[in-house]
RNA sequence: GCCGAUAUAGCUCAGUUGGCCAGAGCACGUGAUUUGUAAUCUCGGGGUCGUGGGUUCGAAUCCCUCUAUCGGCUCCA
């Protein structure tokens, strides 16, 4: 007999080899019915592997995300049986669960396959899920597995079990699928009720552009029909915060095919918000002692051959544009670090005068692949809100800390909860694509890693997502349908000041090299706004809404007052303007709260004689106030948004 | 850049298997109406059906090119 733990400490003994849906089953047949797979010393496994010694089991239900993720998993397996059903002969990549649902890359080697055969695909799977066919492991050799893979013609496969250790390798089988496969899978098709094939997509072979494209199908698939439909609606919900859809209800900005792909026409409302943003930011620099310069749109080239962007990027970006007469060479500037590095270089500095903190919405220019662009999250021309800073080396980590509680005040001001942050290294093999000394790097990575040690920041390490000339730490929030995006950015830099040779004087009269902090809270203004549009679905925060208040006066009658009470708004430093179209007042209220509008203004007979507005704050009726008291009121709540302690 | 899809009026969309002068709602202009919390009524203007080519007696509709957009992949200083 062995003895099983239970998640809430209670011990029940077993026989050994007990597996964990005979323990579900001796719970209750209800909870078999609905467990997944299981959790057995914290390592997720099938249902149906026994279990030989004492051990901590969680039974896992849909609630739990490794359950999910078994669910979607053996899903893919599914839709291959499916595909491999229906279109003989097709070879497989690999087909994985992702965060809603599964992909499986399949080569159909020559047959074309398109968005039409989604369905046929779909009732396919549901006739063999409810088959109810077992998920079988069986453990095999590599020289087994390679014969048999060899023989079925799949050279995907093939490549992947060469790299695989011989005596660690499993399949599964359901049906007359057979796949490589690691596991965990649930214990039959049955229970996957509800499936729906996404959308089909080019992905590359290993994630390799050099090499073969295969055919990506999405999928998703649930245990009950209704939670297929509750997803479903729930991507309708989503599309409709879609920021680009939002930018154009709201009349913020535009894209014209004519100007260029990737290249945002800010209306004038959107222009209004980016001020705001901007003034935003600017108020909090200000404090923090930041000084704010100005830099051109184009460098030589010869600058960026110094900063070693050229060598980096030169191939891949906009190229150079030459000047008619003597032949010289500019690019637009894709970054500003090294138009502050020659600020910073134009005079001589004191060991005194450090940290100094050079500040600019630099208007920065990269080539992104015309696939790549999307909406205003991925563009051509974007404004960064960035700021370099020369540090002395005491104080690397005071400065970067502080950067961290701008960052933090900024999210919490936006209300942008469950950002990640993420720690982003070199590669771990790969280092030539860096630039600078070991020793260099090893010093900044320390450096990030202990601030957000020493700021108690939850962080996540990546690999392979360092800048070429510096490590960063990287703050990714999620948009509508949940696409993850890098917002605000701190890195630590010591290769661009070697670079430029920047140089400060040391108390002891030495020549030192300072360190450099390139930051950016929002990342980009383009981007930033994408993503609090998507978060907010348009309902900015008061301070920040383009058009403040709108007043409507009830009739013709009533728009000497309407304007009194405007002009004492517009004194009072609250953008607000009059609608006193020829429309009904329901039409005028409609239109307005399309636009995004969160306060209208009603005013008529009774508030003309009384001195009052009645207000309608995001849809909802305030009743009404006198025009002083809603100046004060409105003052309070902006201060409110704005206040936070970071 | 690659794979797949889409492109009809300013916007959102109809337009059957190719067949009269291409339609609707909103928006815009006009006249009436003077409105009390999410769409008042009238009349009117507006489209080379994304671009260029091809097939056909005939193309918005079928084929190719290019452009832009959408979903992914790759990339992201």
């Amino acid at each position: 007999m062995i003895n099983i733990t239970f998640p809430d400490g209670s011990v029940r003994p077993y026989e050994a080899g007990v597996s964990s849906y005979d323990i579900a089953m001796s719970i209750s047949p209800r909870l078999a019915a609905d467990v997944l797979a299981a959790r057995v010393n914290g390592q997720v496994v099938d249902l149906t592997r026994p279990i030989a010694e004492d051990a901590k089991v969680e039974l896992l239900k849909w609630d739990d995300d490794d359950a999910k993720h078994v669910f979607w998993h053996s899903s893919s397996h599914l839709m291959a049986e499916a595909l491999e059903a229906l279109y003989p002969g097709v070879k497989f990549g690999i087909g994985p669960a992702v965060e809603n649902g599964f992909y499986y890359d399949v080569d159909f080697a020559g047959q074309t396959f398109t968005d039409a055969d989604l369905a046929k695909v779909e009732k396919k799977m549901l006739e063999l899920a409810r088959g109810k066919e077992d998920f079988r492991r069986i453990e095999v050799s590599k020289a087994d597995a390679m014969q048999h893979f060899q023989e079925k013609g799949d050279p995907y496969k093939c490549e992947l079990i060469s790299e695989l250790e011989d005596g660690t390798i499993t399949y599964y089988t359901n049906g007359h699928f057979t796949d490589l496969c690691r596991g965990p899978h649930l214990m039959n098709t049955d229970v996957i009720k509800a499936v729906k094939l996404m959308s089909i997509a080019g992905a590359y072979w290993r994630g390799d552009e050099r090499r073969q494209q295969l055919t990506r199908i999405y999928g998703i698939t649930f245990p009950k029909k209704s939670m297929l439909d509750e997803y479903l609606v729930m991507l309708e919900e989503a599309k409709k915060r879609d920021h680009r859809k939002l930018g154009k209800e709201m009349g913020l900005f535009t894209f014209s095919g004519r100007v260029g792909m990737g290249l945002p026409l800010w209306l004038p409302r959107g222009a209004v918000l980016r001020y705001q943003l901007e003034s935003f930011l600017r108020e909090k620099l200000k404090e923090q002692g930041y000084l704010q310069v100005v830099t051109p749109h184009i460098g030589s080239k010869q600058l960026y051959v110094t900063s070693g962007h050229w060598a980096k990027y030169g191939k891949d970006s906009f190229q150079p544009i030459q000047t008619p007469q003597e032949g010289e060479e500019y690019l637009l500037k894709p970054m500003n670090c090294p138009h502050h590095c020659e600020i910073y270089a134009s005079s001589p500095h004191s060991y005194r005068e450090l940290p100094i903190r050079l500040a600019e919405f630099g208007t920065v220019y990269r080539y992104e692949q015309s696939g790549e662009l999307h909406g205003l999250t991925r563009v051509r021309s974007f404004t960064q809100d960035d700021a370099h800073m020369y540090v002395r080396p005491d104080q690397l980590k005071d400065e970067f800390k502080k950067v961290i509680d701008l960052i933090q005040y900024v999210f919490k001001v936006f209300k942008f909860d469950r950002v990640k942050a993420q720690i982003s290294l070199r590669d771990k093999v790969n280092r030539e694509k860096y630039i600078g000394s070991e020793e260099n790097w090893e010093r900044a990575e320390q450096a990030i890693i202990e601030s957000c040690q020493e700021k108690g920041l939850p962080t996540v390490v990546e690999y392979g997502e360092a800048a070429f000339y510096g490590p960063k730490l990287d703050f990714m929030v999620k948009d509508a349908l949940g696409r993850e995006w890098q917002l605000g950015t701190i890195q630590v830099d010591y290769n661009l000041p070697e670079r430029f040779e920047l140089e400060y004087t040391d108390a002891d009269g030495s020549k030192k090299r300072p360190i450099m902090i390139h930051r950016a809270p929002f990342g980009s203004i383009e981007r930033f706004t994408a993503v609090l549009l998507e978060h907010t679905a348009g309902h900015f925060p008061l301070w920040l809404a383009p058009d403040q208040v709108k007043v409507l006066p009830v009739s013709e009658k009533y728009a000497d007052y309407a304007k009194k009470v405007g002009d004492l708004l517009n004194y009072s430093e609250i953008r607000a303007s009059i609608d006193d179209r020829n429309e009904t007042l329901g039409k005028r209220i409609r239109e307005i709260s399309l636009l995004r509008v969160p306060i209208l203004i009603i005013v008529g007979e009774k508030e003309q004689n009384e001195g009052t507005v009645s207000i309608r704050y995001w849809g909802e009726d305030k009743g009404s106030m006198e025009t002083e008291a809603f100046v004060a009121w409105f003052r309070d709540t902006v201060k409110a948004e704005l206040h936070q302690d970071a």
